[in-house]
DNA sequence: TATATATTAGAACATATGTGTTAATAAGTA
DNA sequence: TACTTATTAACACATATGTTCTAATATATA
């Protein structure tokens, strides 16, 4: 059921004047900020985005809206270790298990850039080795812990023969592993499915202005 | 300064209720919930929580009360409306002041990703023509409103010629504008400093996984 | 077109709620 | 103790605010 452009306005409003006041707007907020002409009609719609099930209103309580779901404000962010920096080819220190808590600096993010991942961590990129994954220095990539890939995925891999964890893009072939640097300048290579671990797949990039 | 035990017991019923209803408390909740005999006793009590700096009261507000500080649970976010996507060379449609209440669509950044700057909006990008400034197909690209600019900034200027706004690396000479397509195949161009205006500059860009 | 449904408008009303006043009591301080 | 300050108590008041009613208008539907 969609909405209209009138609620649309004043379910935005609603979680802007939440998100900086930090308690819901009165209807007579509403409807000046909205330019509405009458209290009534505030009410109708918010009845309207009550059944629409965006908001849920306590009766006879002022300002008794609340935002409901995902549309939430609360818990909006998530906290991600930033665990240092890497450079080209340098091998990658990945944490343990549950070892995240651990950390002192952190980025914060937007649950809407990293969905229903969890157990993330982040690291910055030095320098433009990975100047083909349009990752440039300065960047911050955010990996999600885990062993599994898909085909072309960038990941964060375990080599036994290096004792050391590099960021690669990996193709899985008929019987082997292509690993490709995100530096044409440099080739890609082969290793055999029982020599390496996936550590970490890429989740999201940050660019900082 | 000590909190009384009356305070502190008014502070916690404050976060509690906040957390579970999503608004903050009248003062005749306070005082029921908090078995406090008068409105008046809690009206007092909550001027000196203020006074020690634990919340902030919107006067003549209800249930205007703001928990501030590390004690807040909200405001990590900023919501950035999402205007739509924008192609190839293809005009951008800058929304005017104070109408950004409008969109249906937004995403919402971590306070860390935009630092202080206000007045932001954010656009999808379709297709690969902005590939060398690392943006690619779908990914969001935050736009600052403004009319200023640095040599070498990516921004949205509108090109009085071309009766339309497009974004450009824009670099100031000696008595011309330079702007340049962010992708080689397309060559740079020059106008004159009265023929165009800048009306957004770039802040960030975030890709989705 | 005719009819039903959805939305808007303005006003009045009931009450939820913040504020102020005065006095009483408790707690600290010299 | 005497005196100041902090806190409590009960109540009244002003207003902030949700609700309701009726009619007008717009929009959808047959």
């Amino acid at each position: 059921m969609d909405l209209t452009a009138k609620q649309t306005k004043i379910f935005n409003f609603l979680k802007d004047f939440i998100l900086e006041k930090d308690y819901p707007p009165s209807i007579r907020d509403i409807q000046n900020h909205c330019s509405i002409s009458s209290t009534s009609v505030v009410d109708y719609n918010l009845k309207k985005l009550e059944e629409k099930g965006l908001i849920r209103r306590d009766k006879d309580i002022s300002r008794g809206i609340e935002i409901l779901g995902d549309n939430n404000i609360r818990s909006r962010t998530v906290r991600i270790p930033l665990l240092g920096k890497i450079a080209a080819g340098k091998p990658i220190n990945i944490p343990t298990e549950g070892t995240t808590d651990d950390y002192t600096n952190a980025i914060e993010l937007s649950r809407d850039q990293i969905g229903t991942k969890s157990d993330l961590f982040a690291l910055q990129i030095k320098g433009n080795s990975m100047i083909d994954a349009l990752i440039q220095d300065g960047d911050i990539i955010v990996l999600e812990r885990t062993n599994q890939f898909d085909n072309g995925d960038m990941v964060a891999v375990w080599i036994d023969s290096d004792n050391s964890t590099t960021f690669k893009r990996i193709y899985k072939l008929d019987n082997k592993i292509k690993l490709e640097p995100m530096n044409k300048k440099m080739k890609p290579f082969y290793i055999d499915p029982s020599s390496f671990q996936v550590q970490g797949r890429f989740v999201t990039s940050i660019r900082h202005w």
